[in-house]
RNA sequence: GCCCCUGUAGUUAAAUGGUAUAACGUAUCCAUGGUAAGGAUGAAUUUCCAGUUCAAUUCUGGGUGGGGGCACCA
């Protein structure tokens, strides 16, 4: 007879065996109502699921993340149910709960349109009204195998055919309609409620394998109430908002054409906001002991097939062949380049560690499909680095890399970093006792960093592992921005050697480390964190002059002069608008900070402030506003 | 690269088997204004290549770009 134990402690004593939903009675008519699972001793079950010993047990409402991730599961089966009503002979494959929603793989050979969405909704609100009783069964595996083959779901059949031998095969049932399915379910179809809504259409390969074929995949989102669904959208909707490649438009600052798919046309605008972060980077390097170079866009393939880069990286360059028959290859990396600085003249063991900086420009051949506004392009700015240094040298490197990332993402408004450890790749240069050592070395950096950090195995560099340096934006996304690579393998194919305390000649350790990543992405990401409302001192452009009439013309171009002067980035609105107009424009177009001149500022020497979002009128000496913008004109850190 | 959707003034959109409409922007003129759109007039457009058709921006096929996914992100 089983003592049930509930989470805050209490007990009761059943004289049976009991079901989840009896336990869940015996606690309050409520809670009756509310339940949708339950955990016996921490393992998910249907609360239909009968318990005959004594067991901890928790029950699950929708306020709770296994309530609301069982009812988009089940949504996903009623999705599947749905669309076998609707359009016999598609087969299933796979549905599972993914963040805020779920999605279910279908192989059909005429594809859904988004008609046909509205229709497989209409048919699962139908369902739902239906109130189909769930059931379970556990089948043994041939007979599964058997039974989805002859009724024609070969992706099912071989699902199962996958399913370790000795574990069972779980058939649940919604009515006529089953799945093979690891559970658990809601006890019927009316308890998924009606607060789903299927969001798009897409294919995506069966198993991921791109080598396979395409499915339909239907996605969808599911809520347990009319207002979280709501809400969702409306969240959907205010991202779609931060969007940069409209913000991008919006505040005139590049563009994107047929010519050059995947290659950014910066405006002036857009340009000064790269060279500002140029500026700033240059600063924090410098004081990082960075030298910076620069090296050819444009280098002979023989460097790349010495590299390695011909090799594993061939399908993603571009080359050019001159009329004299060389083929070059436009760099898709510059660390070859810089390597051929280092090489150039003799390096003592005095000289390390030799960090050289560059901000390169490379062009890599990215799938079509990848490209994505400023997040995905094929050409882009890398603010890239190369420090040469020993094998005793590397993880006390890693270190200063870090903190140099940190200060910087911390400048431009990002507190939350996490890291991404990844290790060997399968297509690969260099021994494994080389690799050994590297990832050695790496982990012991990470570990000495005492941030968080997470284990991707198998994605390092051809080269090398590496750490990558993950933000989160002011919407809870995350965003891959820097990236640190240990190498010990470039530098030896290459021939890069120092000269050590004995007289003898070594081969250095090279560390490969960006900081934004790519300018053009980081970019970005910084428009749709802000929203496009920039902090004052990276904003493109910083003030507006805006005379309240002609009469105002030369005091404001000479508050213009004087503001540029000082190194605000500046500019006078002469155009023949009047001055609600003009406010209008600019505080659309974000511009930080607007300034109103008329009779009262050309009679006392000054400016009046408006900043953006804010109808404030602040009168201020043009001399102390120069003073106090100065100021507010530099990253925090510097 | 793969699947689906999609391409109309600078921008956002509307319409049509008989070469297109609006708003904003732009240009000219009027208005000279004090904190989120003052008024008038004008210029400007069907992504490219084939096909069907008397006639294609519209229908069909292909290229190419864009969007959403998948795969990729060294």
């Amino acid at each position: 007879m089983p003592n049930i134990t509930l989470p805050d402690g209490k007990k009761i004593k059943f004289d049976k065996k009991v079901s989840g939903i009896e336990i869940s009675e015996k606690i309050s008519k409520s809670l009756s109502k509310q339940a949708l699972v339950m955990s016996v001793d921490g393992n998910l079950k249907d609360l239909s699921f009968i318990i005959e010993n004594d067991s901890k047990v928790k029950i699950f409402t929708s306020k709770d993340a296994e309530g609301l991730e069982t009812i988009r599961h089940d949504t996903a089966h009623i999705l599947a149910m749905a669309v076998q009503e609707l359009f016999p002979g598609t087969q299933v494959t796979i549905g599972p709960v993914i963040e805020n929603g779920f999605y279910y793989d279908f192989a059909r050979k005429d594809p859904f349109t988004e008609n046909d969405l509205k229709k497989i909704e209409n048919k699962m609100k139908e369902i739902v009204e239906r109130d189909e009783l769930t059931r379970f069964e556990v089948w043994d595996r041939d007979k599964a195998i058997e039974h989805f083959k002859k009724i024609g779901e070969n992706y099912k059949a071989e699902i199962i055919k996958d399913i370790p031998h000795g574990e069972k095969i779980s058939i649940y049932f919604h009515g006529k309609w089953h799945d093979l399915c690891r559970g658990p379910h809601l006890l019927s179809t009316a308890k998924i409620g009606k607060f789903f809504k299927l969001t798009k259409v897409a294919g995506a390969y069966w198993r991921g394998d791109s080598n396979n074929e395409m499915l339909q995949r239907i996605y969808g989102t599911s809520w347990a109430s009319q207002k979280e669904l709501d809400d969702y959208l409306k969240r959907i909707e205010e991202a779609e908002k931060r969007d940069h490649r409209k913000l991008g438009k919006e505040m005139d600052l590049f563009h994107f054409r047929e010519e050059s798919p995947g290659a950014v046309f910066w405006h002036n605008k857009g340009w000064a906001l790269f060279q500002k972060l140029v500026s700033y980077m240059r600063v924090k390097q410098e004081n990082a002991e960075y030298k910076e170079i620069n090296t050819p866009e444009i280098l002979d393939r023989s460097l790349w097939e010495k590299s390695g880069h011909w090799e594993k990286f061939g399908e993603n360059m571009y080359t050019s062949t001159t009329p004299d028959e060389k083929v070059f290859a436009i760099k898709p990396m510059n660390c070859p380049g810089c390597v051929q600085v280092y090489n150039q003249g003799l390096k003592s063991y005095r000289d390390l560690p030799l960090k050289m900086s560059e901000f390169g420009k490379v062009h890599r051949y990215e799938p079509s499909g990848a490209l994505h506004g400023l997040l995905r392009v094929r050409a882009f700015t890398q603010d890239d680095a190369h420090i040469f240094c020993t094998e005793d040298q590397i993880t006390e490197e890693c270190l200063s890399v870090t903190n140099l990332i940190l200060e910087i993402y911390k400048d431009l408004g990002f507190e939350n970093v996490i890291l991404k450890y990844s290790d060997r790749p399968e297509v690969r240069v260099g021994e494994d006792s080389v690799w050994d050592k590297s990832e050695t070395a790496l982990l012991k950096a990470i570990k000495e960093s005492k941030l968080e950090y997470s284990i991707n195995k198998g994605e390092g560099a051809f080269y090398g592992p590496k750490i990558e340096f993950v933000l989160t934006d002011a919407i809870g996304r995350d965003w891959q921005c820097g990236t640190l690579q240990v190498d010990l393998n470039l530098p030896g194919r290459l021939g890069a050697t120092y000269v050590d305390k004995d007289g003898g000649k070594k081969v250095p350790v090279m560390l490969h480390r960006a900081l934004f990543g790519s300018l053009e992405r980081f970019i970005g990401i910084l428009i749709e964190h802000y929203s496009g409302k920039l902090p004052f001192w990276i904003s493109p452009l910083q003030t507006m002059i805006i005379p309240v009439s002609d009469e105002f013309n030369d005091y404001s171009k000479s508050v213009n002069s004087k503001i540029k002067r000082a190194g605000i980035s500046s500019d006078v609105d002469l155009k023949s608008h009047n001055l609600n107009y003009k406010i209008r424009e600019h505080s659309l177009s974000k511009l930080p900070i607007l300034l109103i001149c008329g009779k009262k500022e050309v009679d006392t020497n000054s400016v009046t402030i408006r900043r953006l979002d804010s109808n404030k009128q602040e009168n201020m000496q043009l001399e102390k506003f120069i003073k106090e913008f100065s100021i507010l004109n530099k990253a925090p850190s510097l």
